[in-house]
RNA sequence: GGCGACGUGGCCAAGCGGCUAAGGCAUCGGAUUGCAAAUCCGACAUCCCGGGUUCGAAUCCCGGCGUCGCCUCCA
């Protein structure tokens, strides 16, 4: 199980994970700077840590995970001035967005969520030892890195700093180099102000992020995550600031997730935008030109889709791929995912037990034991495919290959209940029963390390729709069991009408062996 | 212009030099069903193009074409 293999950026090379005081393992996310609320794209990284330190969990780690919150910004200023309102009051709306969202997506292993305004202290004496060390220069009230004195600057995102343009503008005539970038900016008048050794201002962007991982994981820790577009100038400056100030690595294992993108891949022969995509997914608020639009929208997305489907959505692609994300890709996750709650609904239907109340094995030698005590023959495909699924998750975190496989294990387990003619009359010495309730606990163990159906949707399939009121219940009897009764008398043409008028107000009627059931379709 | 990623069946997507190129969606057969739905069985790709390396390449190298990203707002 300690065959993890990493991806790092820094070495562009798939590296075994060695953790660097073991079992111990810190991992910082790059968290959003909280202007505005957040969109899809957002919840990549997120949602790949999350399963990825559910993983680690699994394996025997003992993960400390850490994501910011970037509560002082030159947009958060710039919102804060066009609202006229108090940049604080900005950021607290938008980091109760933020927390909702991952709530939905299942999002809940992160250990420290820092904001940066809490870390005052932490920031200016980061800045205080960079300037003692002779990294950091002081001008007119600025602070500035000195990117000339890192030798190693570049390695990260793979640049020279004479290709670099550097931030131009009014602050470009106090730096020594336009590659040089600020650790403080000072205040101007109505902007928000800390005091400090060089006057009242703020951070810079980079320093509050190698100061929160410096003051919650350390010097050195093992991973640093974030989405592509934040190896540079980003994670370069925070790489440049940290390994200054402490003349060590800052981290282990670089990790950078693919970004998201609209619309259909790009095809050969340059037919690559098909009519429909690029435009109806415009209001999804992932792209560009809506964020500059200020579109929100995750939240009502969640509400259309469950945070679920978008968690299996993102879980599906490799998470250094770019994700591609439209109506059609989005509902294609939604349409596979019923298949499997459908299972789940055969199991409960079977054992009378529900596989919410499953207990989910935290570790794999947990797993284990559960294991050992069944039978292993007619258990065996269902063992092979847990080790399929592990060994992909082991290498560089393949959750796409490792959903594959739960498909495989979706197929098997229908086909042993069809097989074994399982169903509410099995009793509890049926032999395929036994088979079936130690896979479907395979099941659990797996889906659990994906953050996948811990609990049981909003919805359920099936009649017994919870917050259903009665009535409705009481008249879907009623004409079940006149469509029963026709059905009796073989006439079809009276159960079909009652079928396709229910259908189209969004009830479907399901005939199965031992009797009928309804559910809402839409 | 510089740096980088990618191009696998109708769509999405694994694959990281060697079993019959995973899996999903869609489609088409079959079983089941009064008919459907669900479920199961089966069918469906030689991997953008052209060279090269190799006994052997979707996988490595070179050259095209195409798509996308970064180059101080970006997850």
């Amino acid at each position: 199980m300690s065959d993890i293999r990493i991806y790092n950026t820094l070495s562009k090379t798939k590296e075994p994970f060695v953790p660097l005081r073991p079992p111990a393992v810190g991992i910082y996310l790059c968290g959003p700077t909280v202007y505005a609320e957040a969109h899809i794209g957002h919840m990549v990284g997120p949602v790949i840590f999350d399963t990825i330190k559910r993983y680690l969990t699994y394996c025997g780690y003992h993960v400390t995970w850490v994501v910011n919150i970037t509560d002082v910004d030159d947009k958060l200023i710039a919102k804060s001035h066009q609202r006229g309102v108090p940049m604080s009051q900005i950021a607290v709306e938008m980091t109760a967005d933020y927390l909702a969202n991952l709530k939905e997506l299942g999002v809940n292993q992160i250990d420290y969520m820092p904001r940066a305004t809490d870390h005052m202290s932490q920031i200016i004496s980061f800045i205080e030892s960079l300037e003692k060390r002779g990294y950091a220069y002081a001008s007119q009230g600025d602070v500035f890195f000195e990117v000339a004195k890192d030798p190693s600057y570049g390695e990260l995102s793979n640049r020279t700093t004479d290709q670099q343009q550097g931030e131009g503008g009014e602050a470009a005539a106090r730096k020594r180099s336009p590659s040089d970038f600020a650790l403080w900016k000072s205040a101007k008048p109505g902007e928000p102000a800390w005091d400090s050794p060089w006057g009242r201002g703020r951070p810079g962007w980079h320093i509050e992020c190698s100061a929160m991982s410096h003051h919650l994981l350390g010097e050195t820790f093992d991973i640093h995550g974030g989405g592509l577009d934040l190896m540079f100038p980003h994670h370069e400056n925070e790489r440049a600031q940290s390994s200054c100030c402490h003349n060590a690595p800052m981290v282990k294992y670089w990790m950078h997730n693919g970004l998201m993108r609209a619309g259909s891949k790009g095809k050969v022969g340059g037919k690559g935008d098909r009519e429909s995509s690029a435009e109806s997914v415009a209001e999804l608020a992932e792209s560009k030109i809506s964020r500059s639009k200020g579109g929100g929208g995750l939240a009502e997305l969640i509400r259309k889709q469950t945070g679920e489907r978008l968690r299996f959505f993102l879980l599906r692609t490799h998470y250094r791929s770019t994700i591609i994300f439209n109506d059609e890709t989005l509902s294609e996750a939604g349409t596979s995912l019923e298949a499997f709650y459908r299972l789940l609904a055969r199991f409960q239907e079977i054992t009378g037990q529900s596989f919410y109340d499953l207990p989910v094995p935290q570790t794999a030698d947990a797993a284990l034991q559960r294991i050992q005590d069944a039978n292993s023959e007619t258990l065996k495909p269902f063992l092979a495919e847990r080790e399929r699924f592990l060994a992909s998750m082991s290498d560089d975190f393949n959750t796409g290959a490792a959903i594959s496989v739960l498909f495989d294990m979706l197929r098997g387990l229908n086909r042993h209940i069809d097989q074994h003619a399982l169903g509410k009359e099995a009793g509890p010495s049926d032999p395929g029963l036994t088979t079936l309730i130690d896979a479907v606990a395979i099941l659990r163990e797996l889906t659990g390390i994906l953050g996948l159906f811990l609990k049981a949707p909003p919805q359920a399939i099936g009649s017994d729709d919870a917050g259903e009121s009665a009535l409705p219940h009481a008249l879907m009897e009623i004409l079940m069991d006149l469509r029963k009764t026709a059905r009796a008398n073989k006439d079809f043409a009276t159960s079909d009408a009652i079928r396709d008028r229910l259908s189209s107000l969004g009830i479907a009627l399901l005939d199965k062996k031992d009797g009928t059931t309804w559910e809402r379709t839409k």
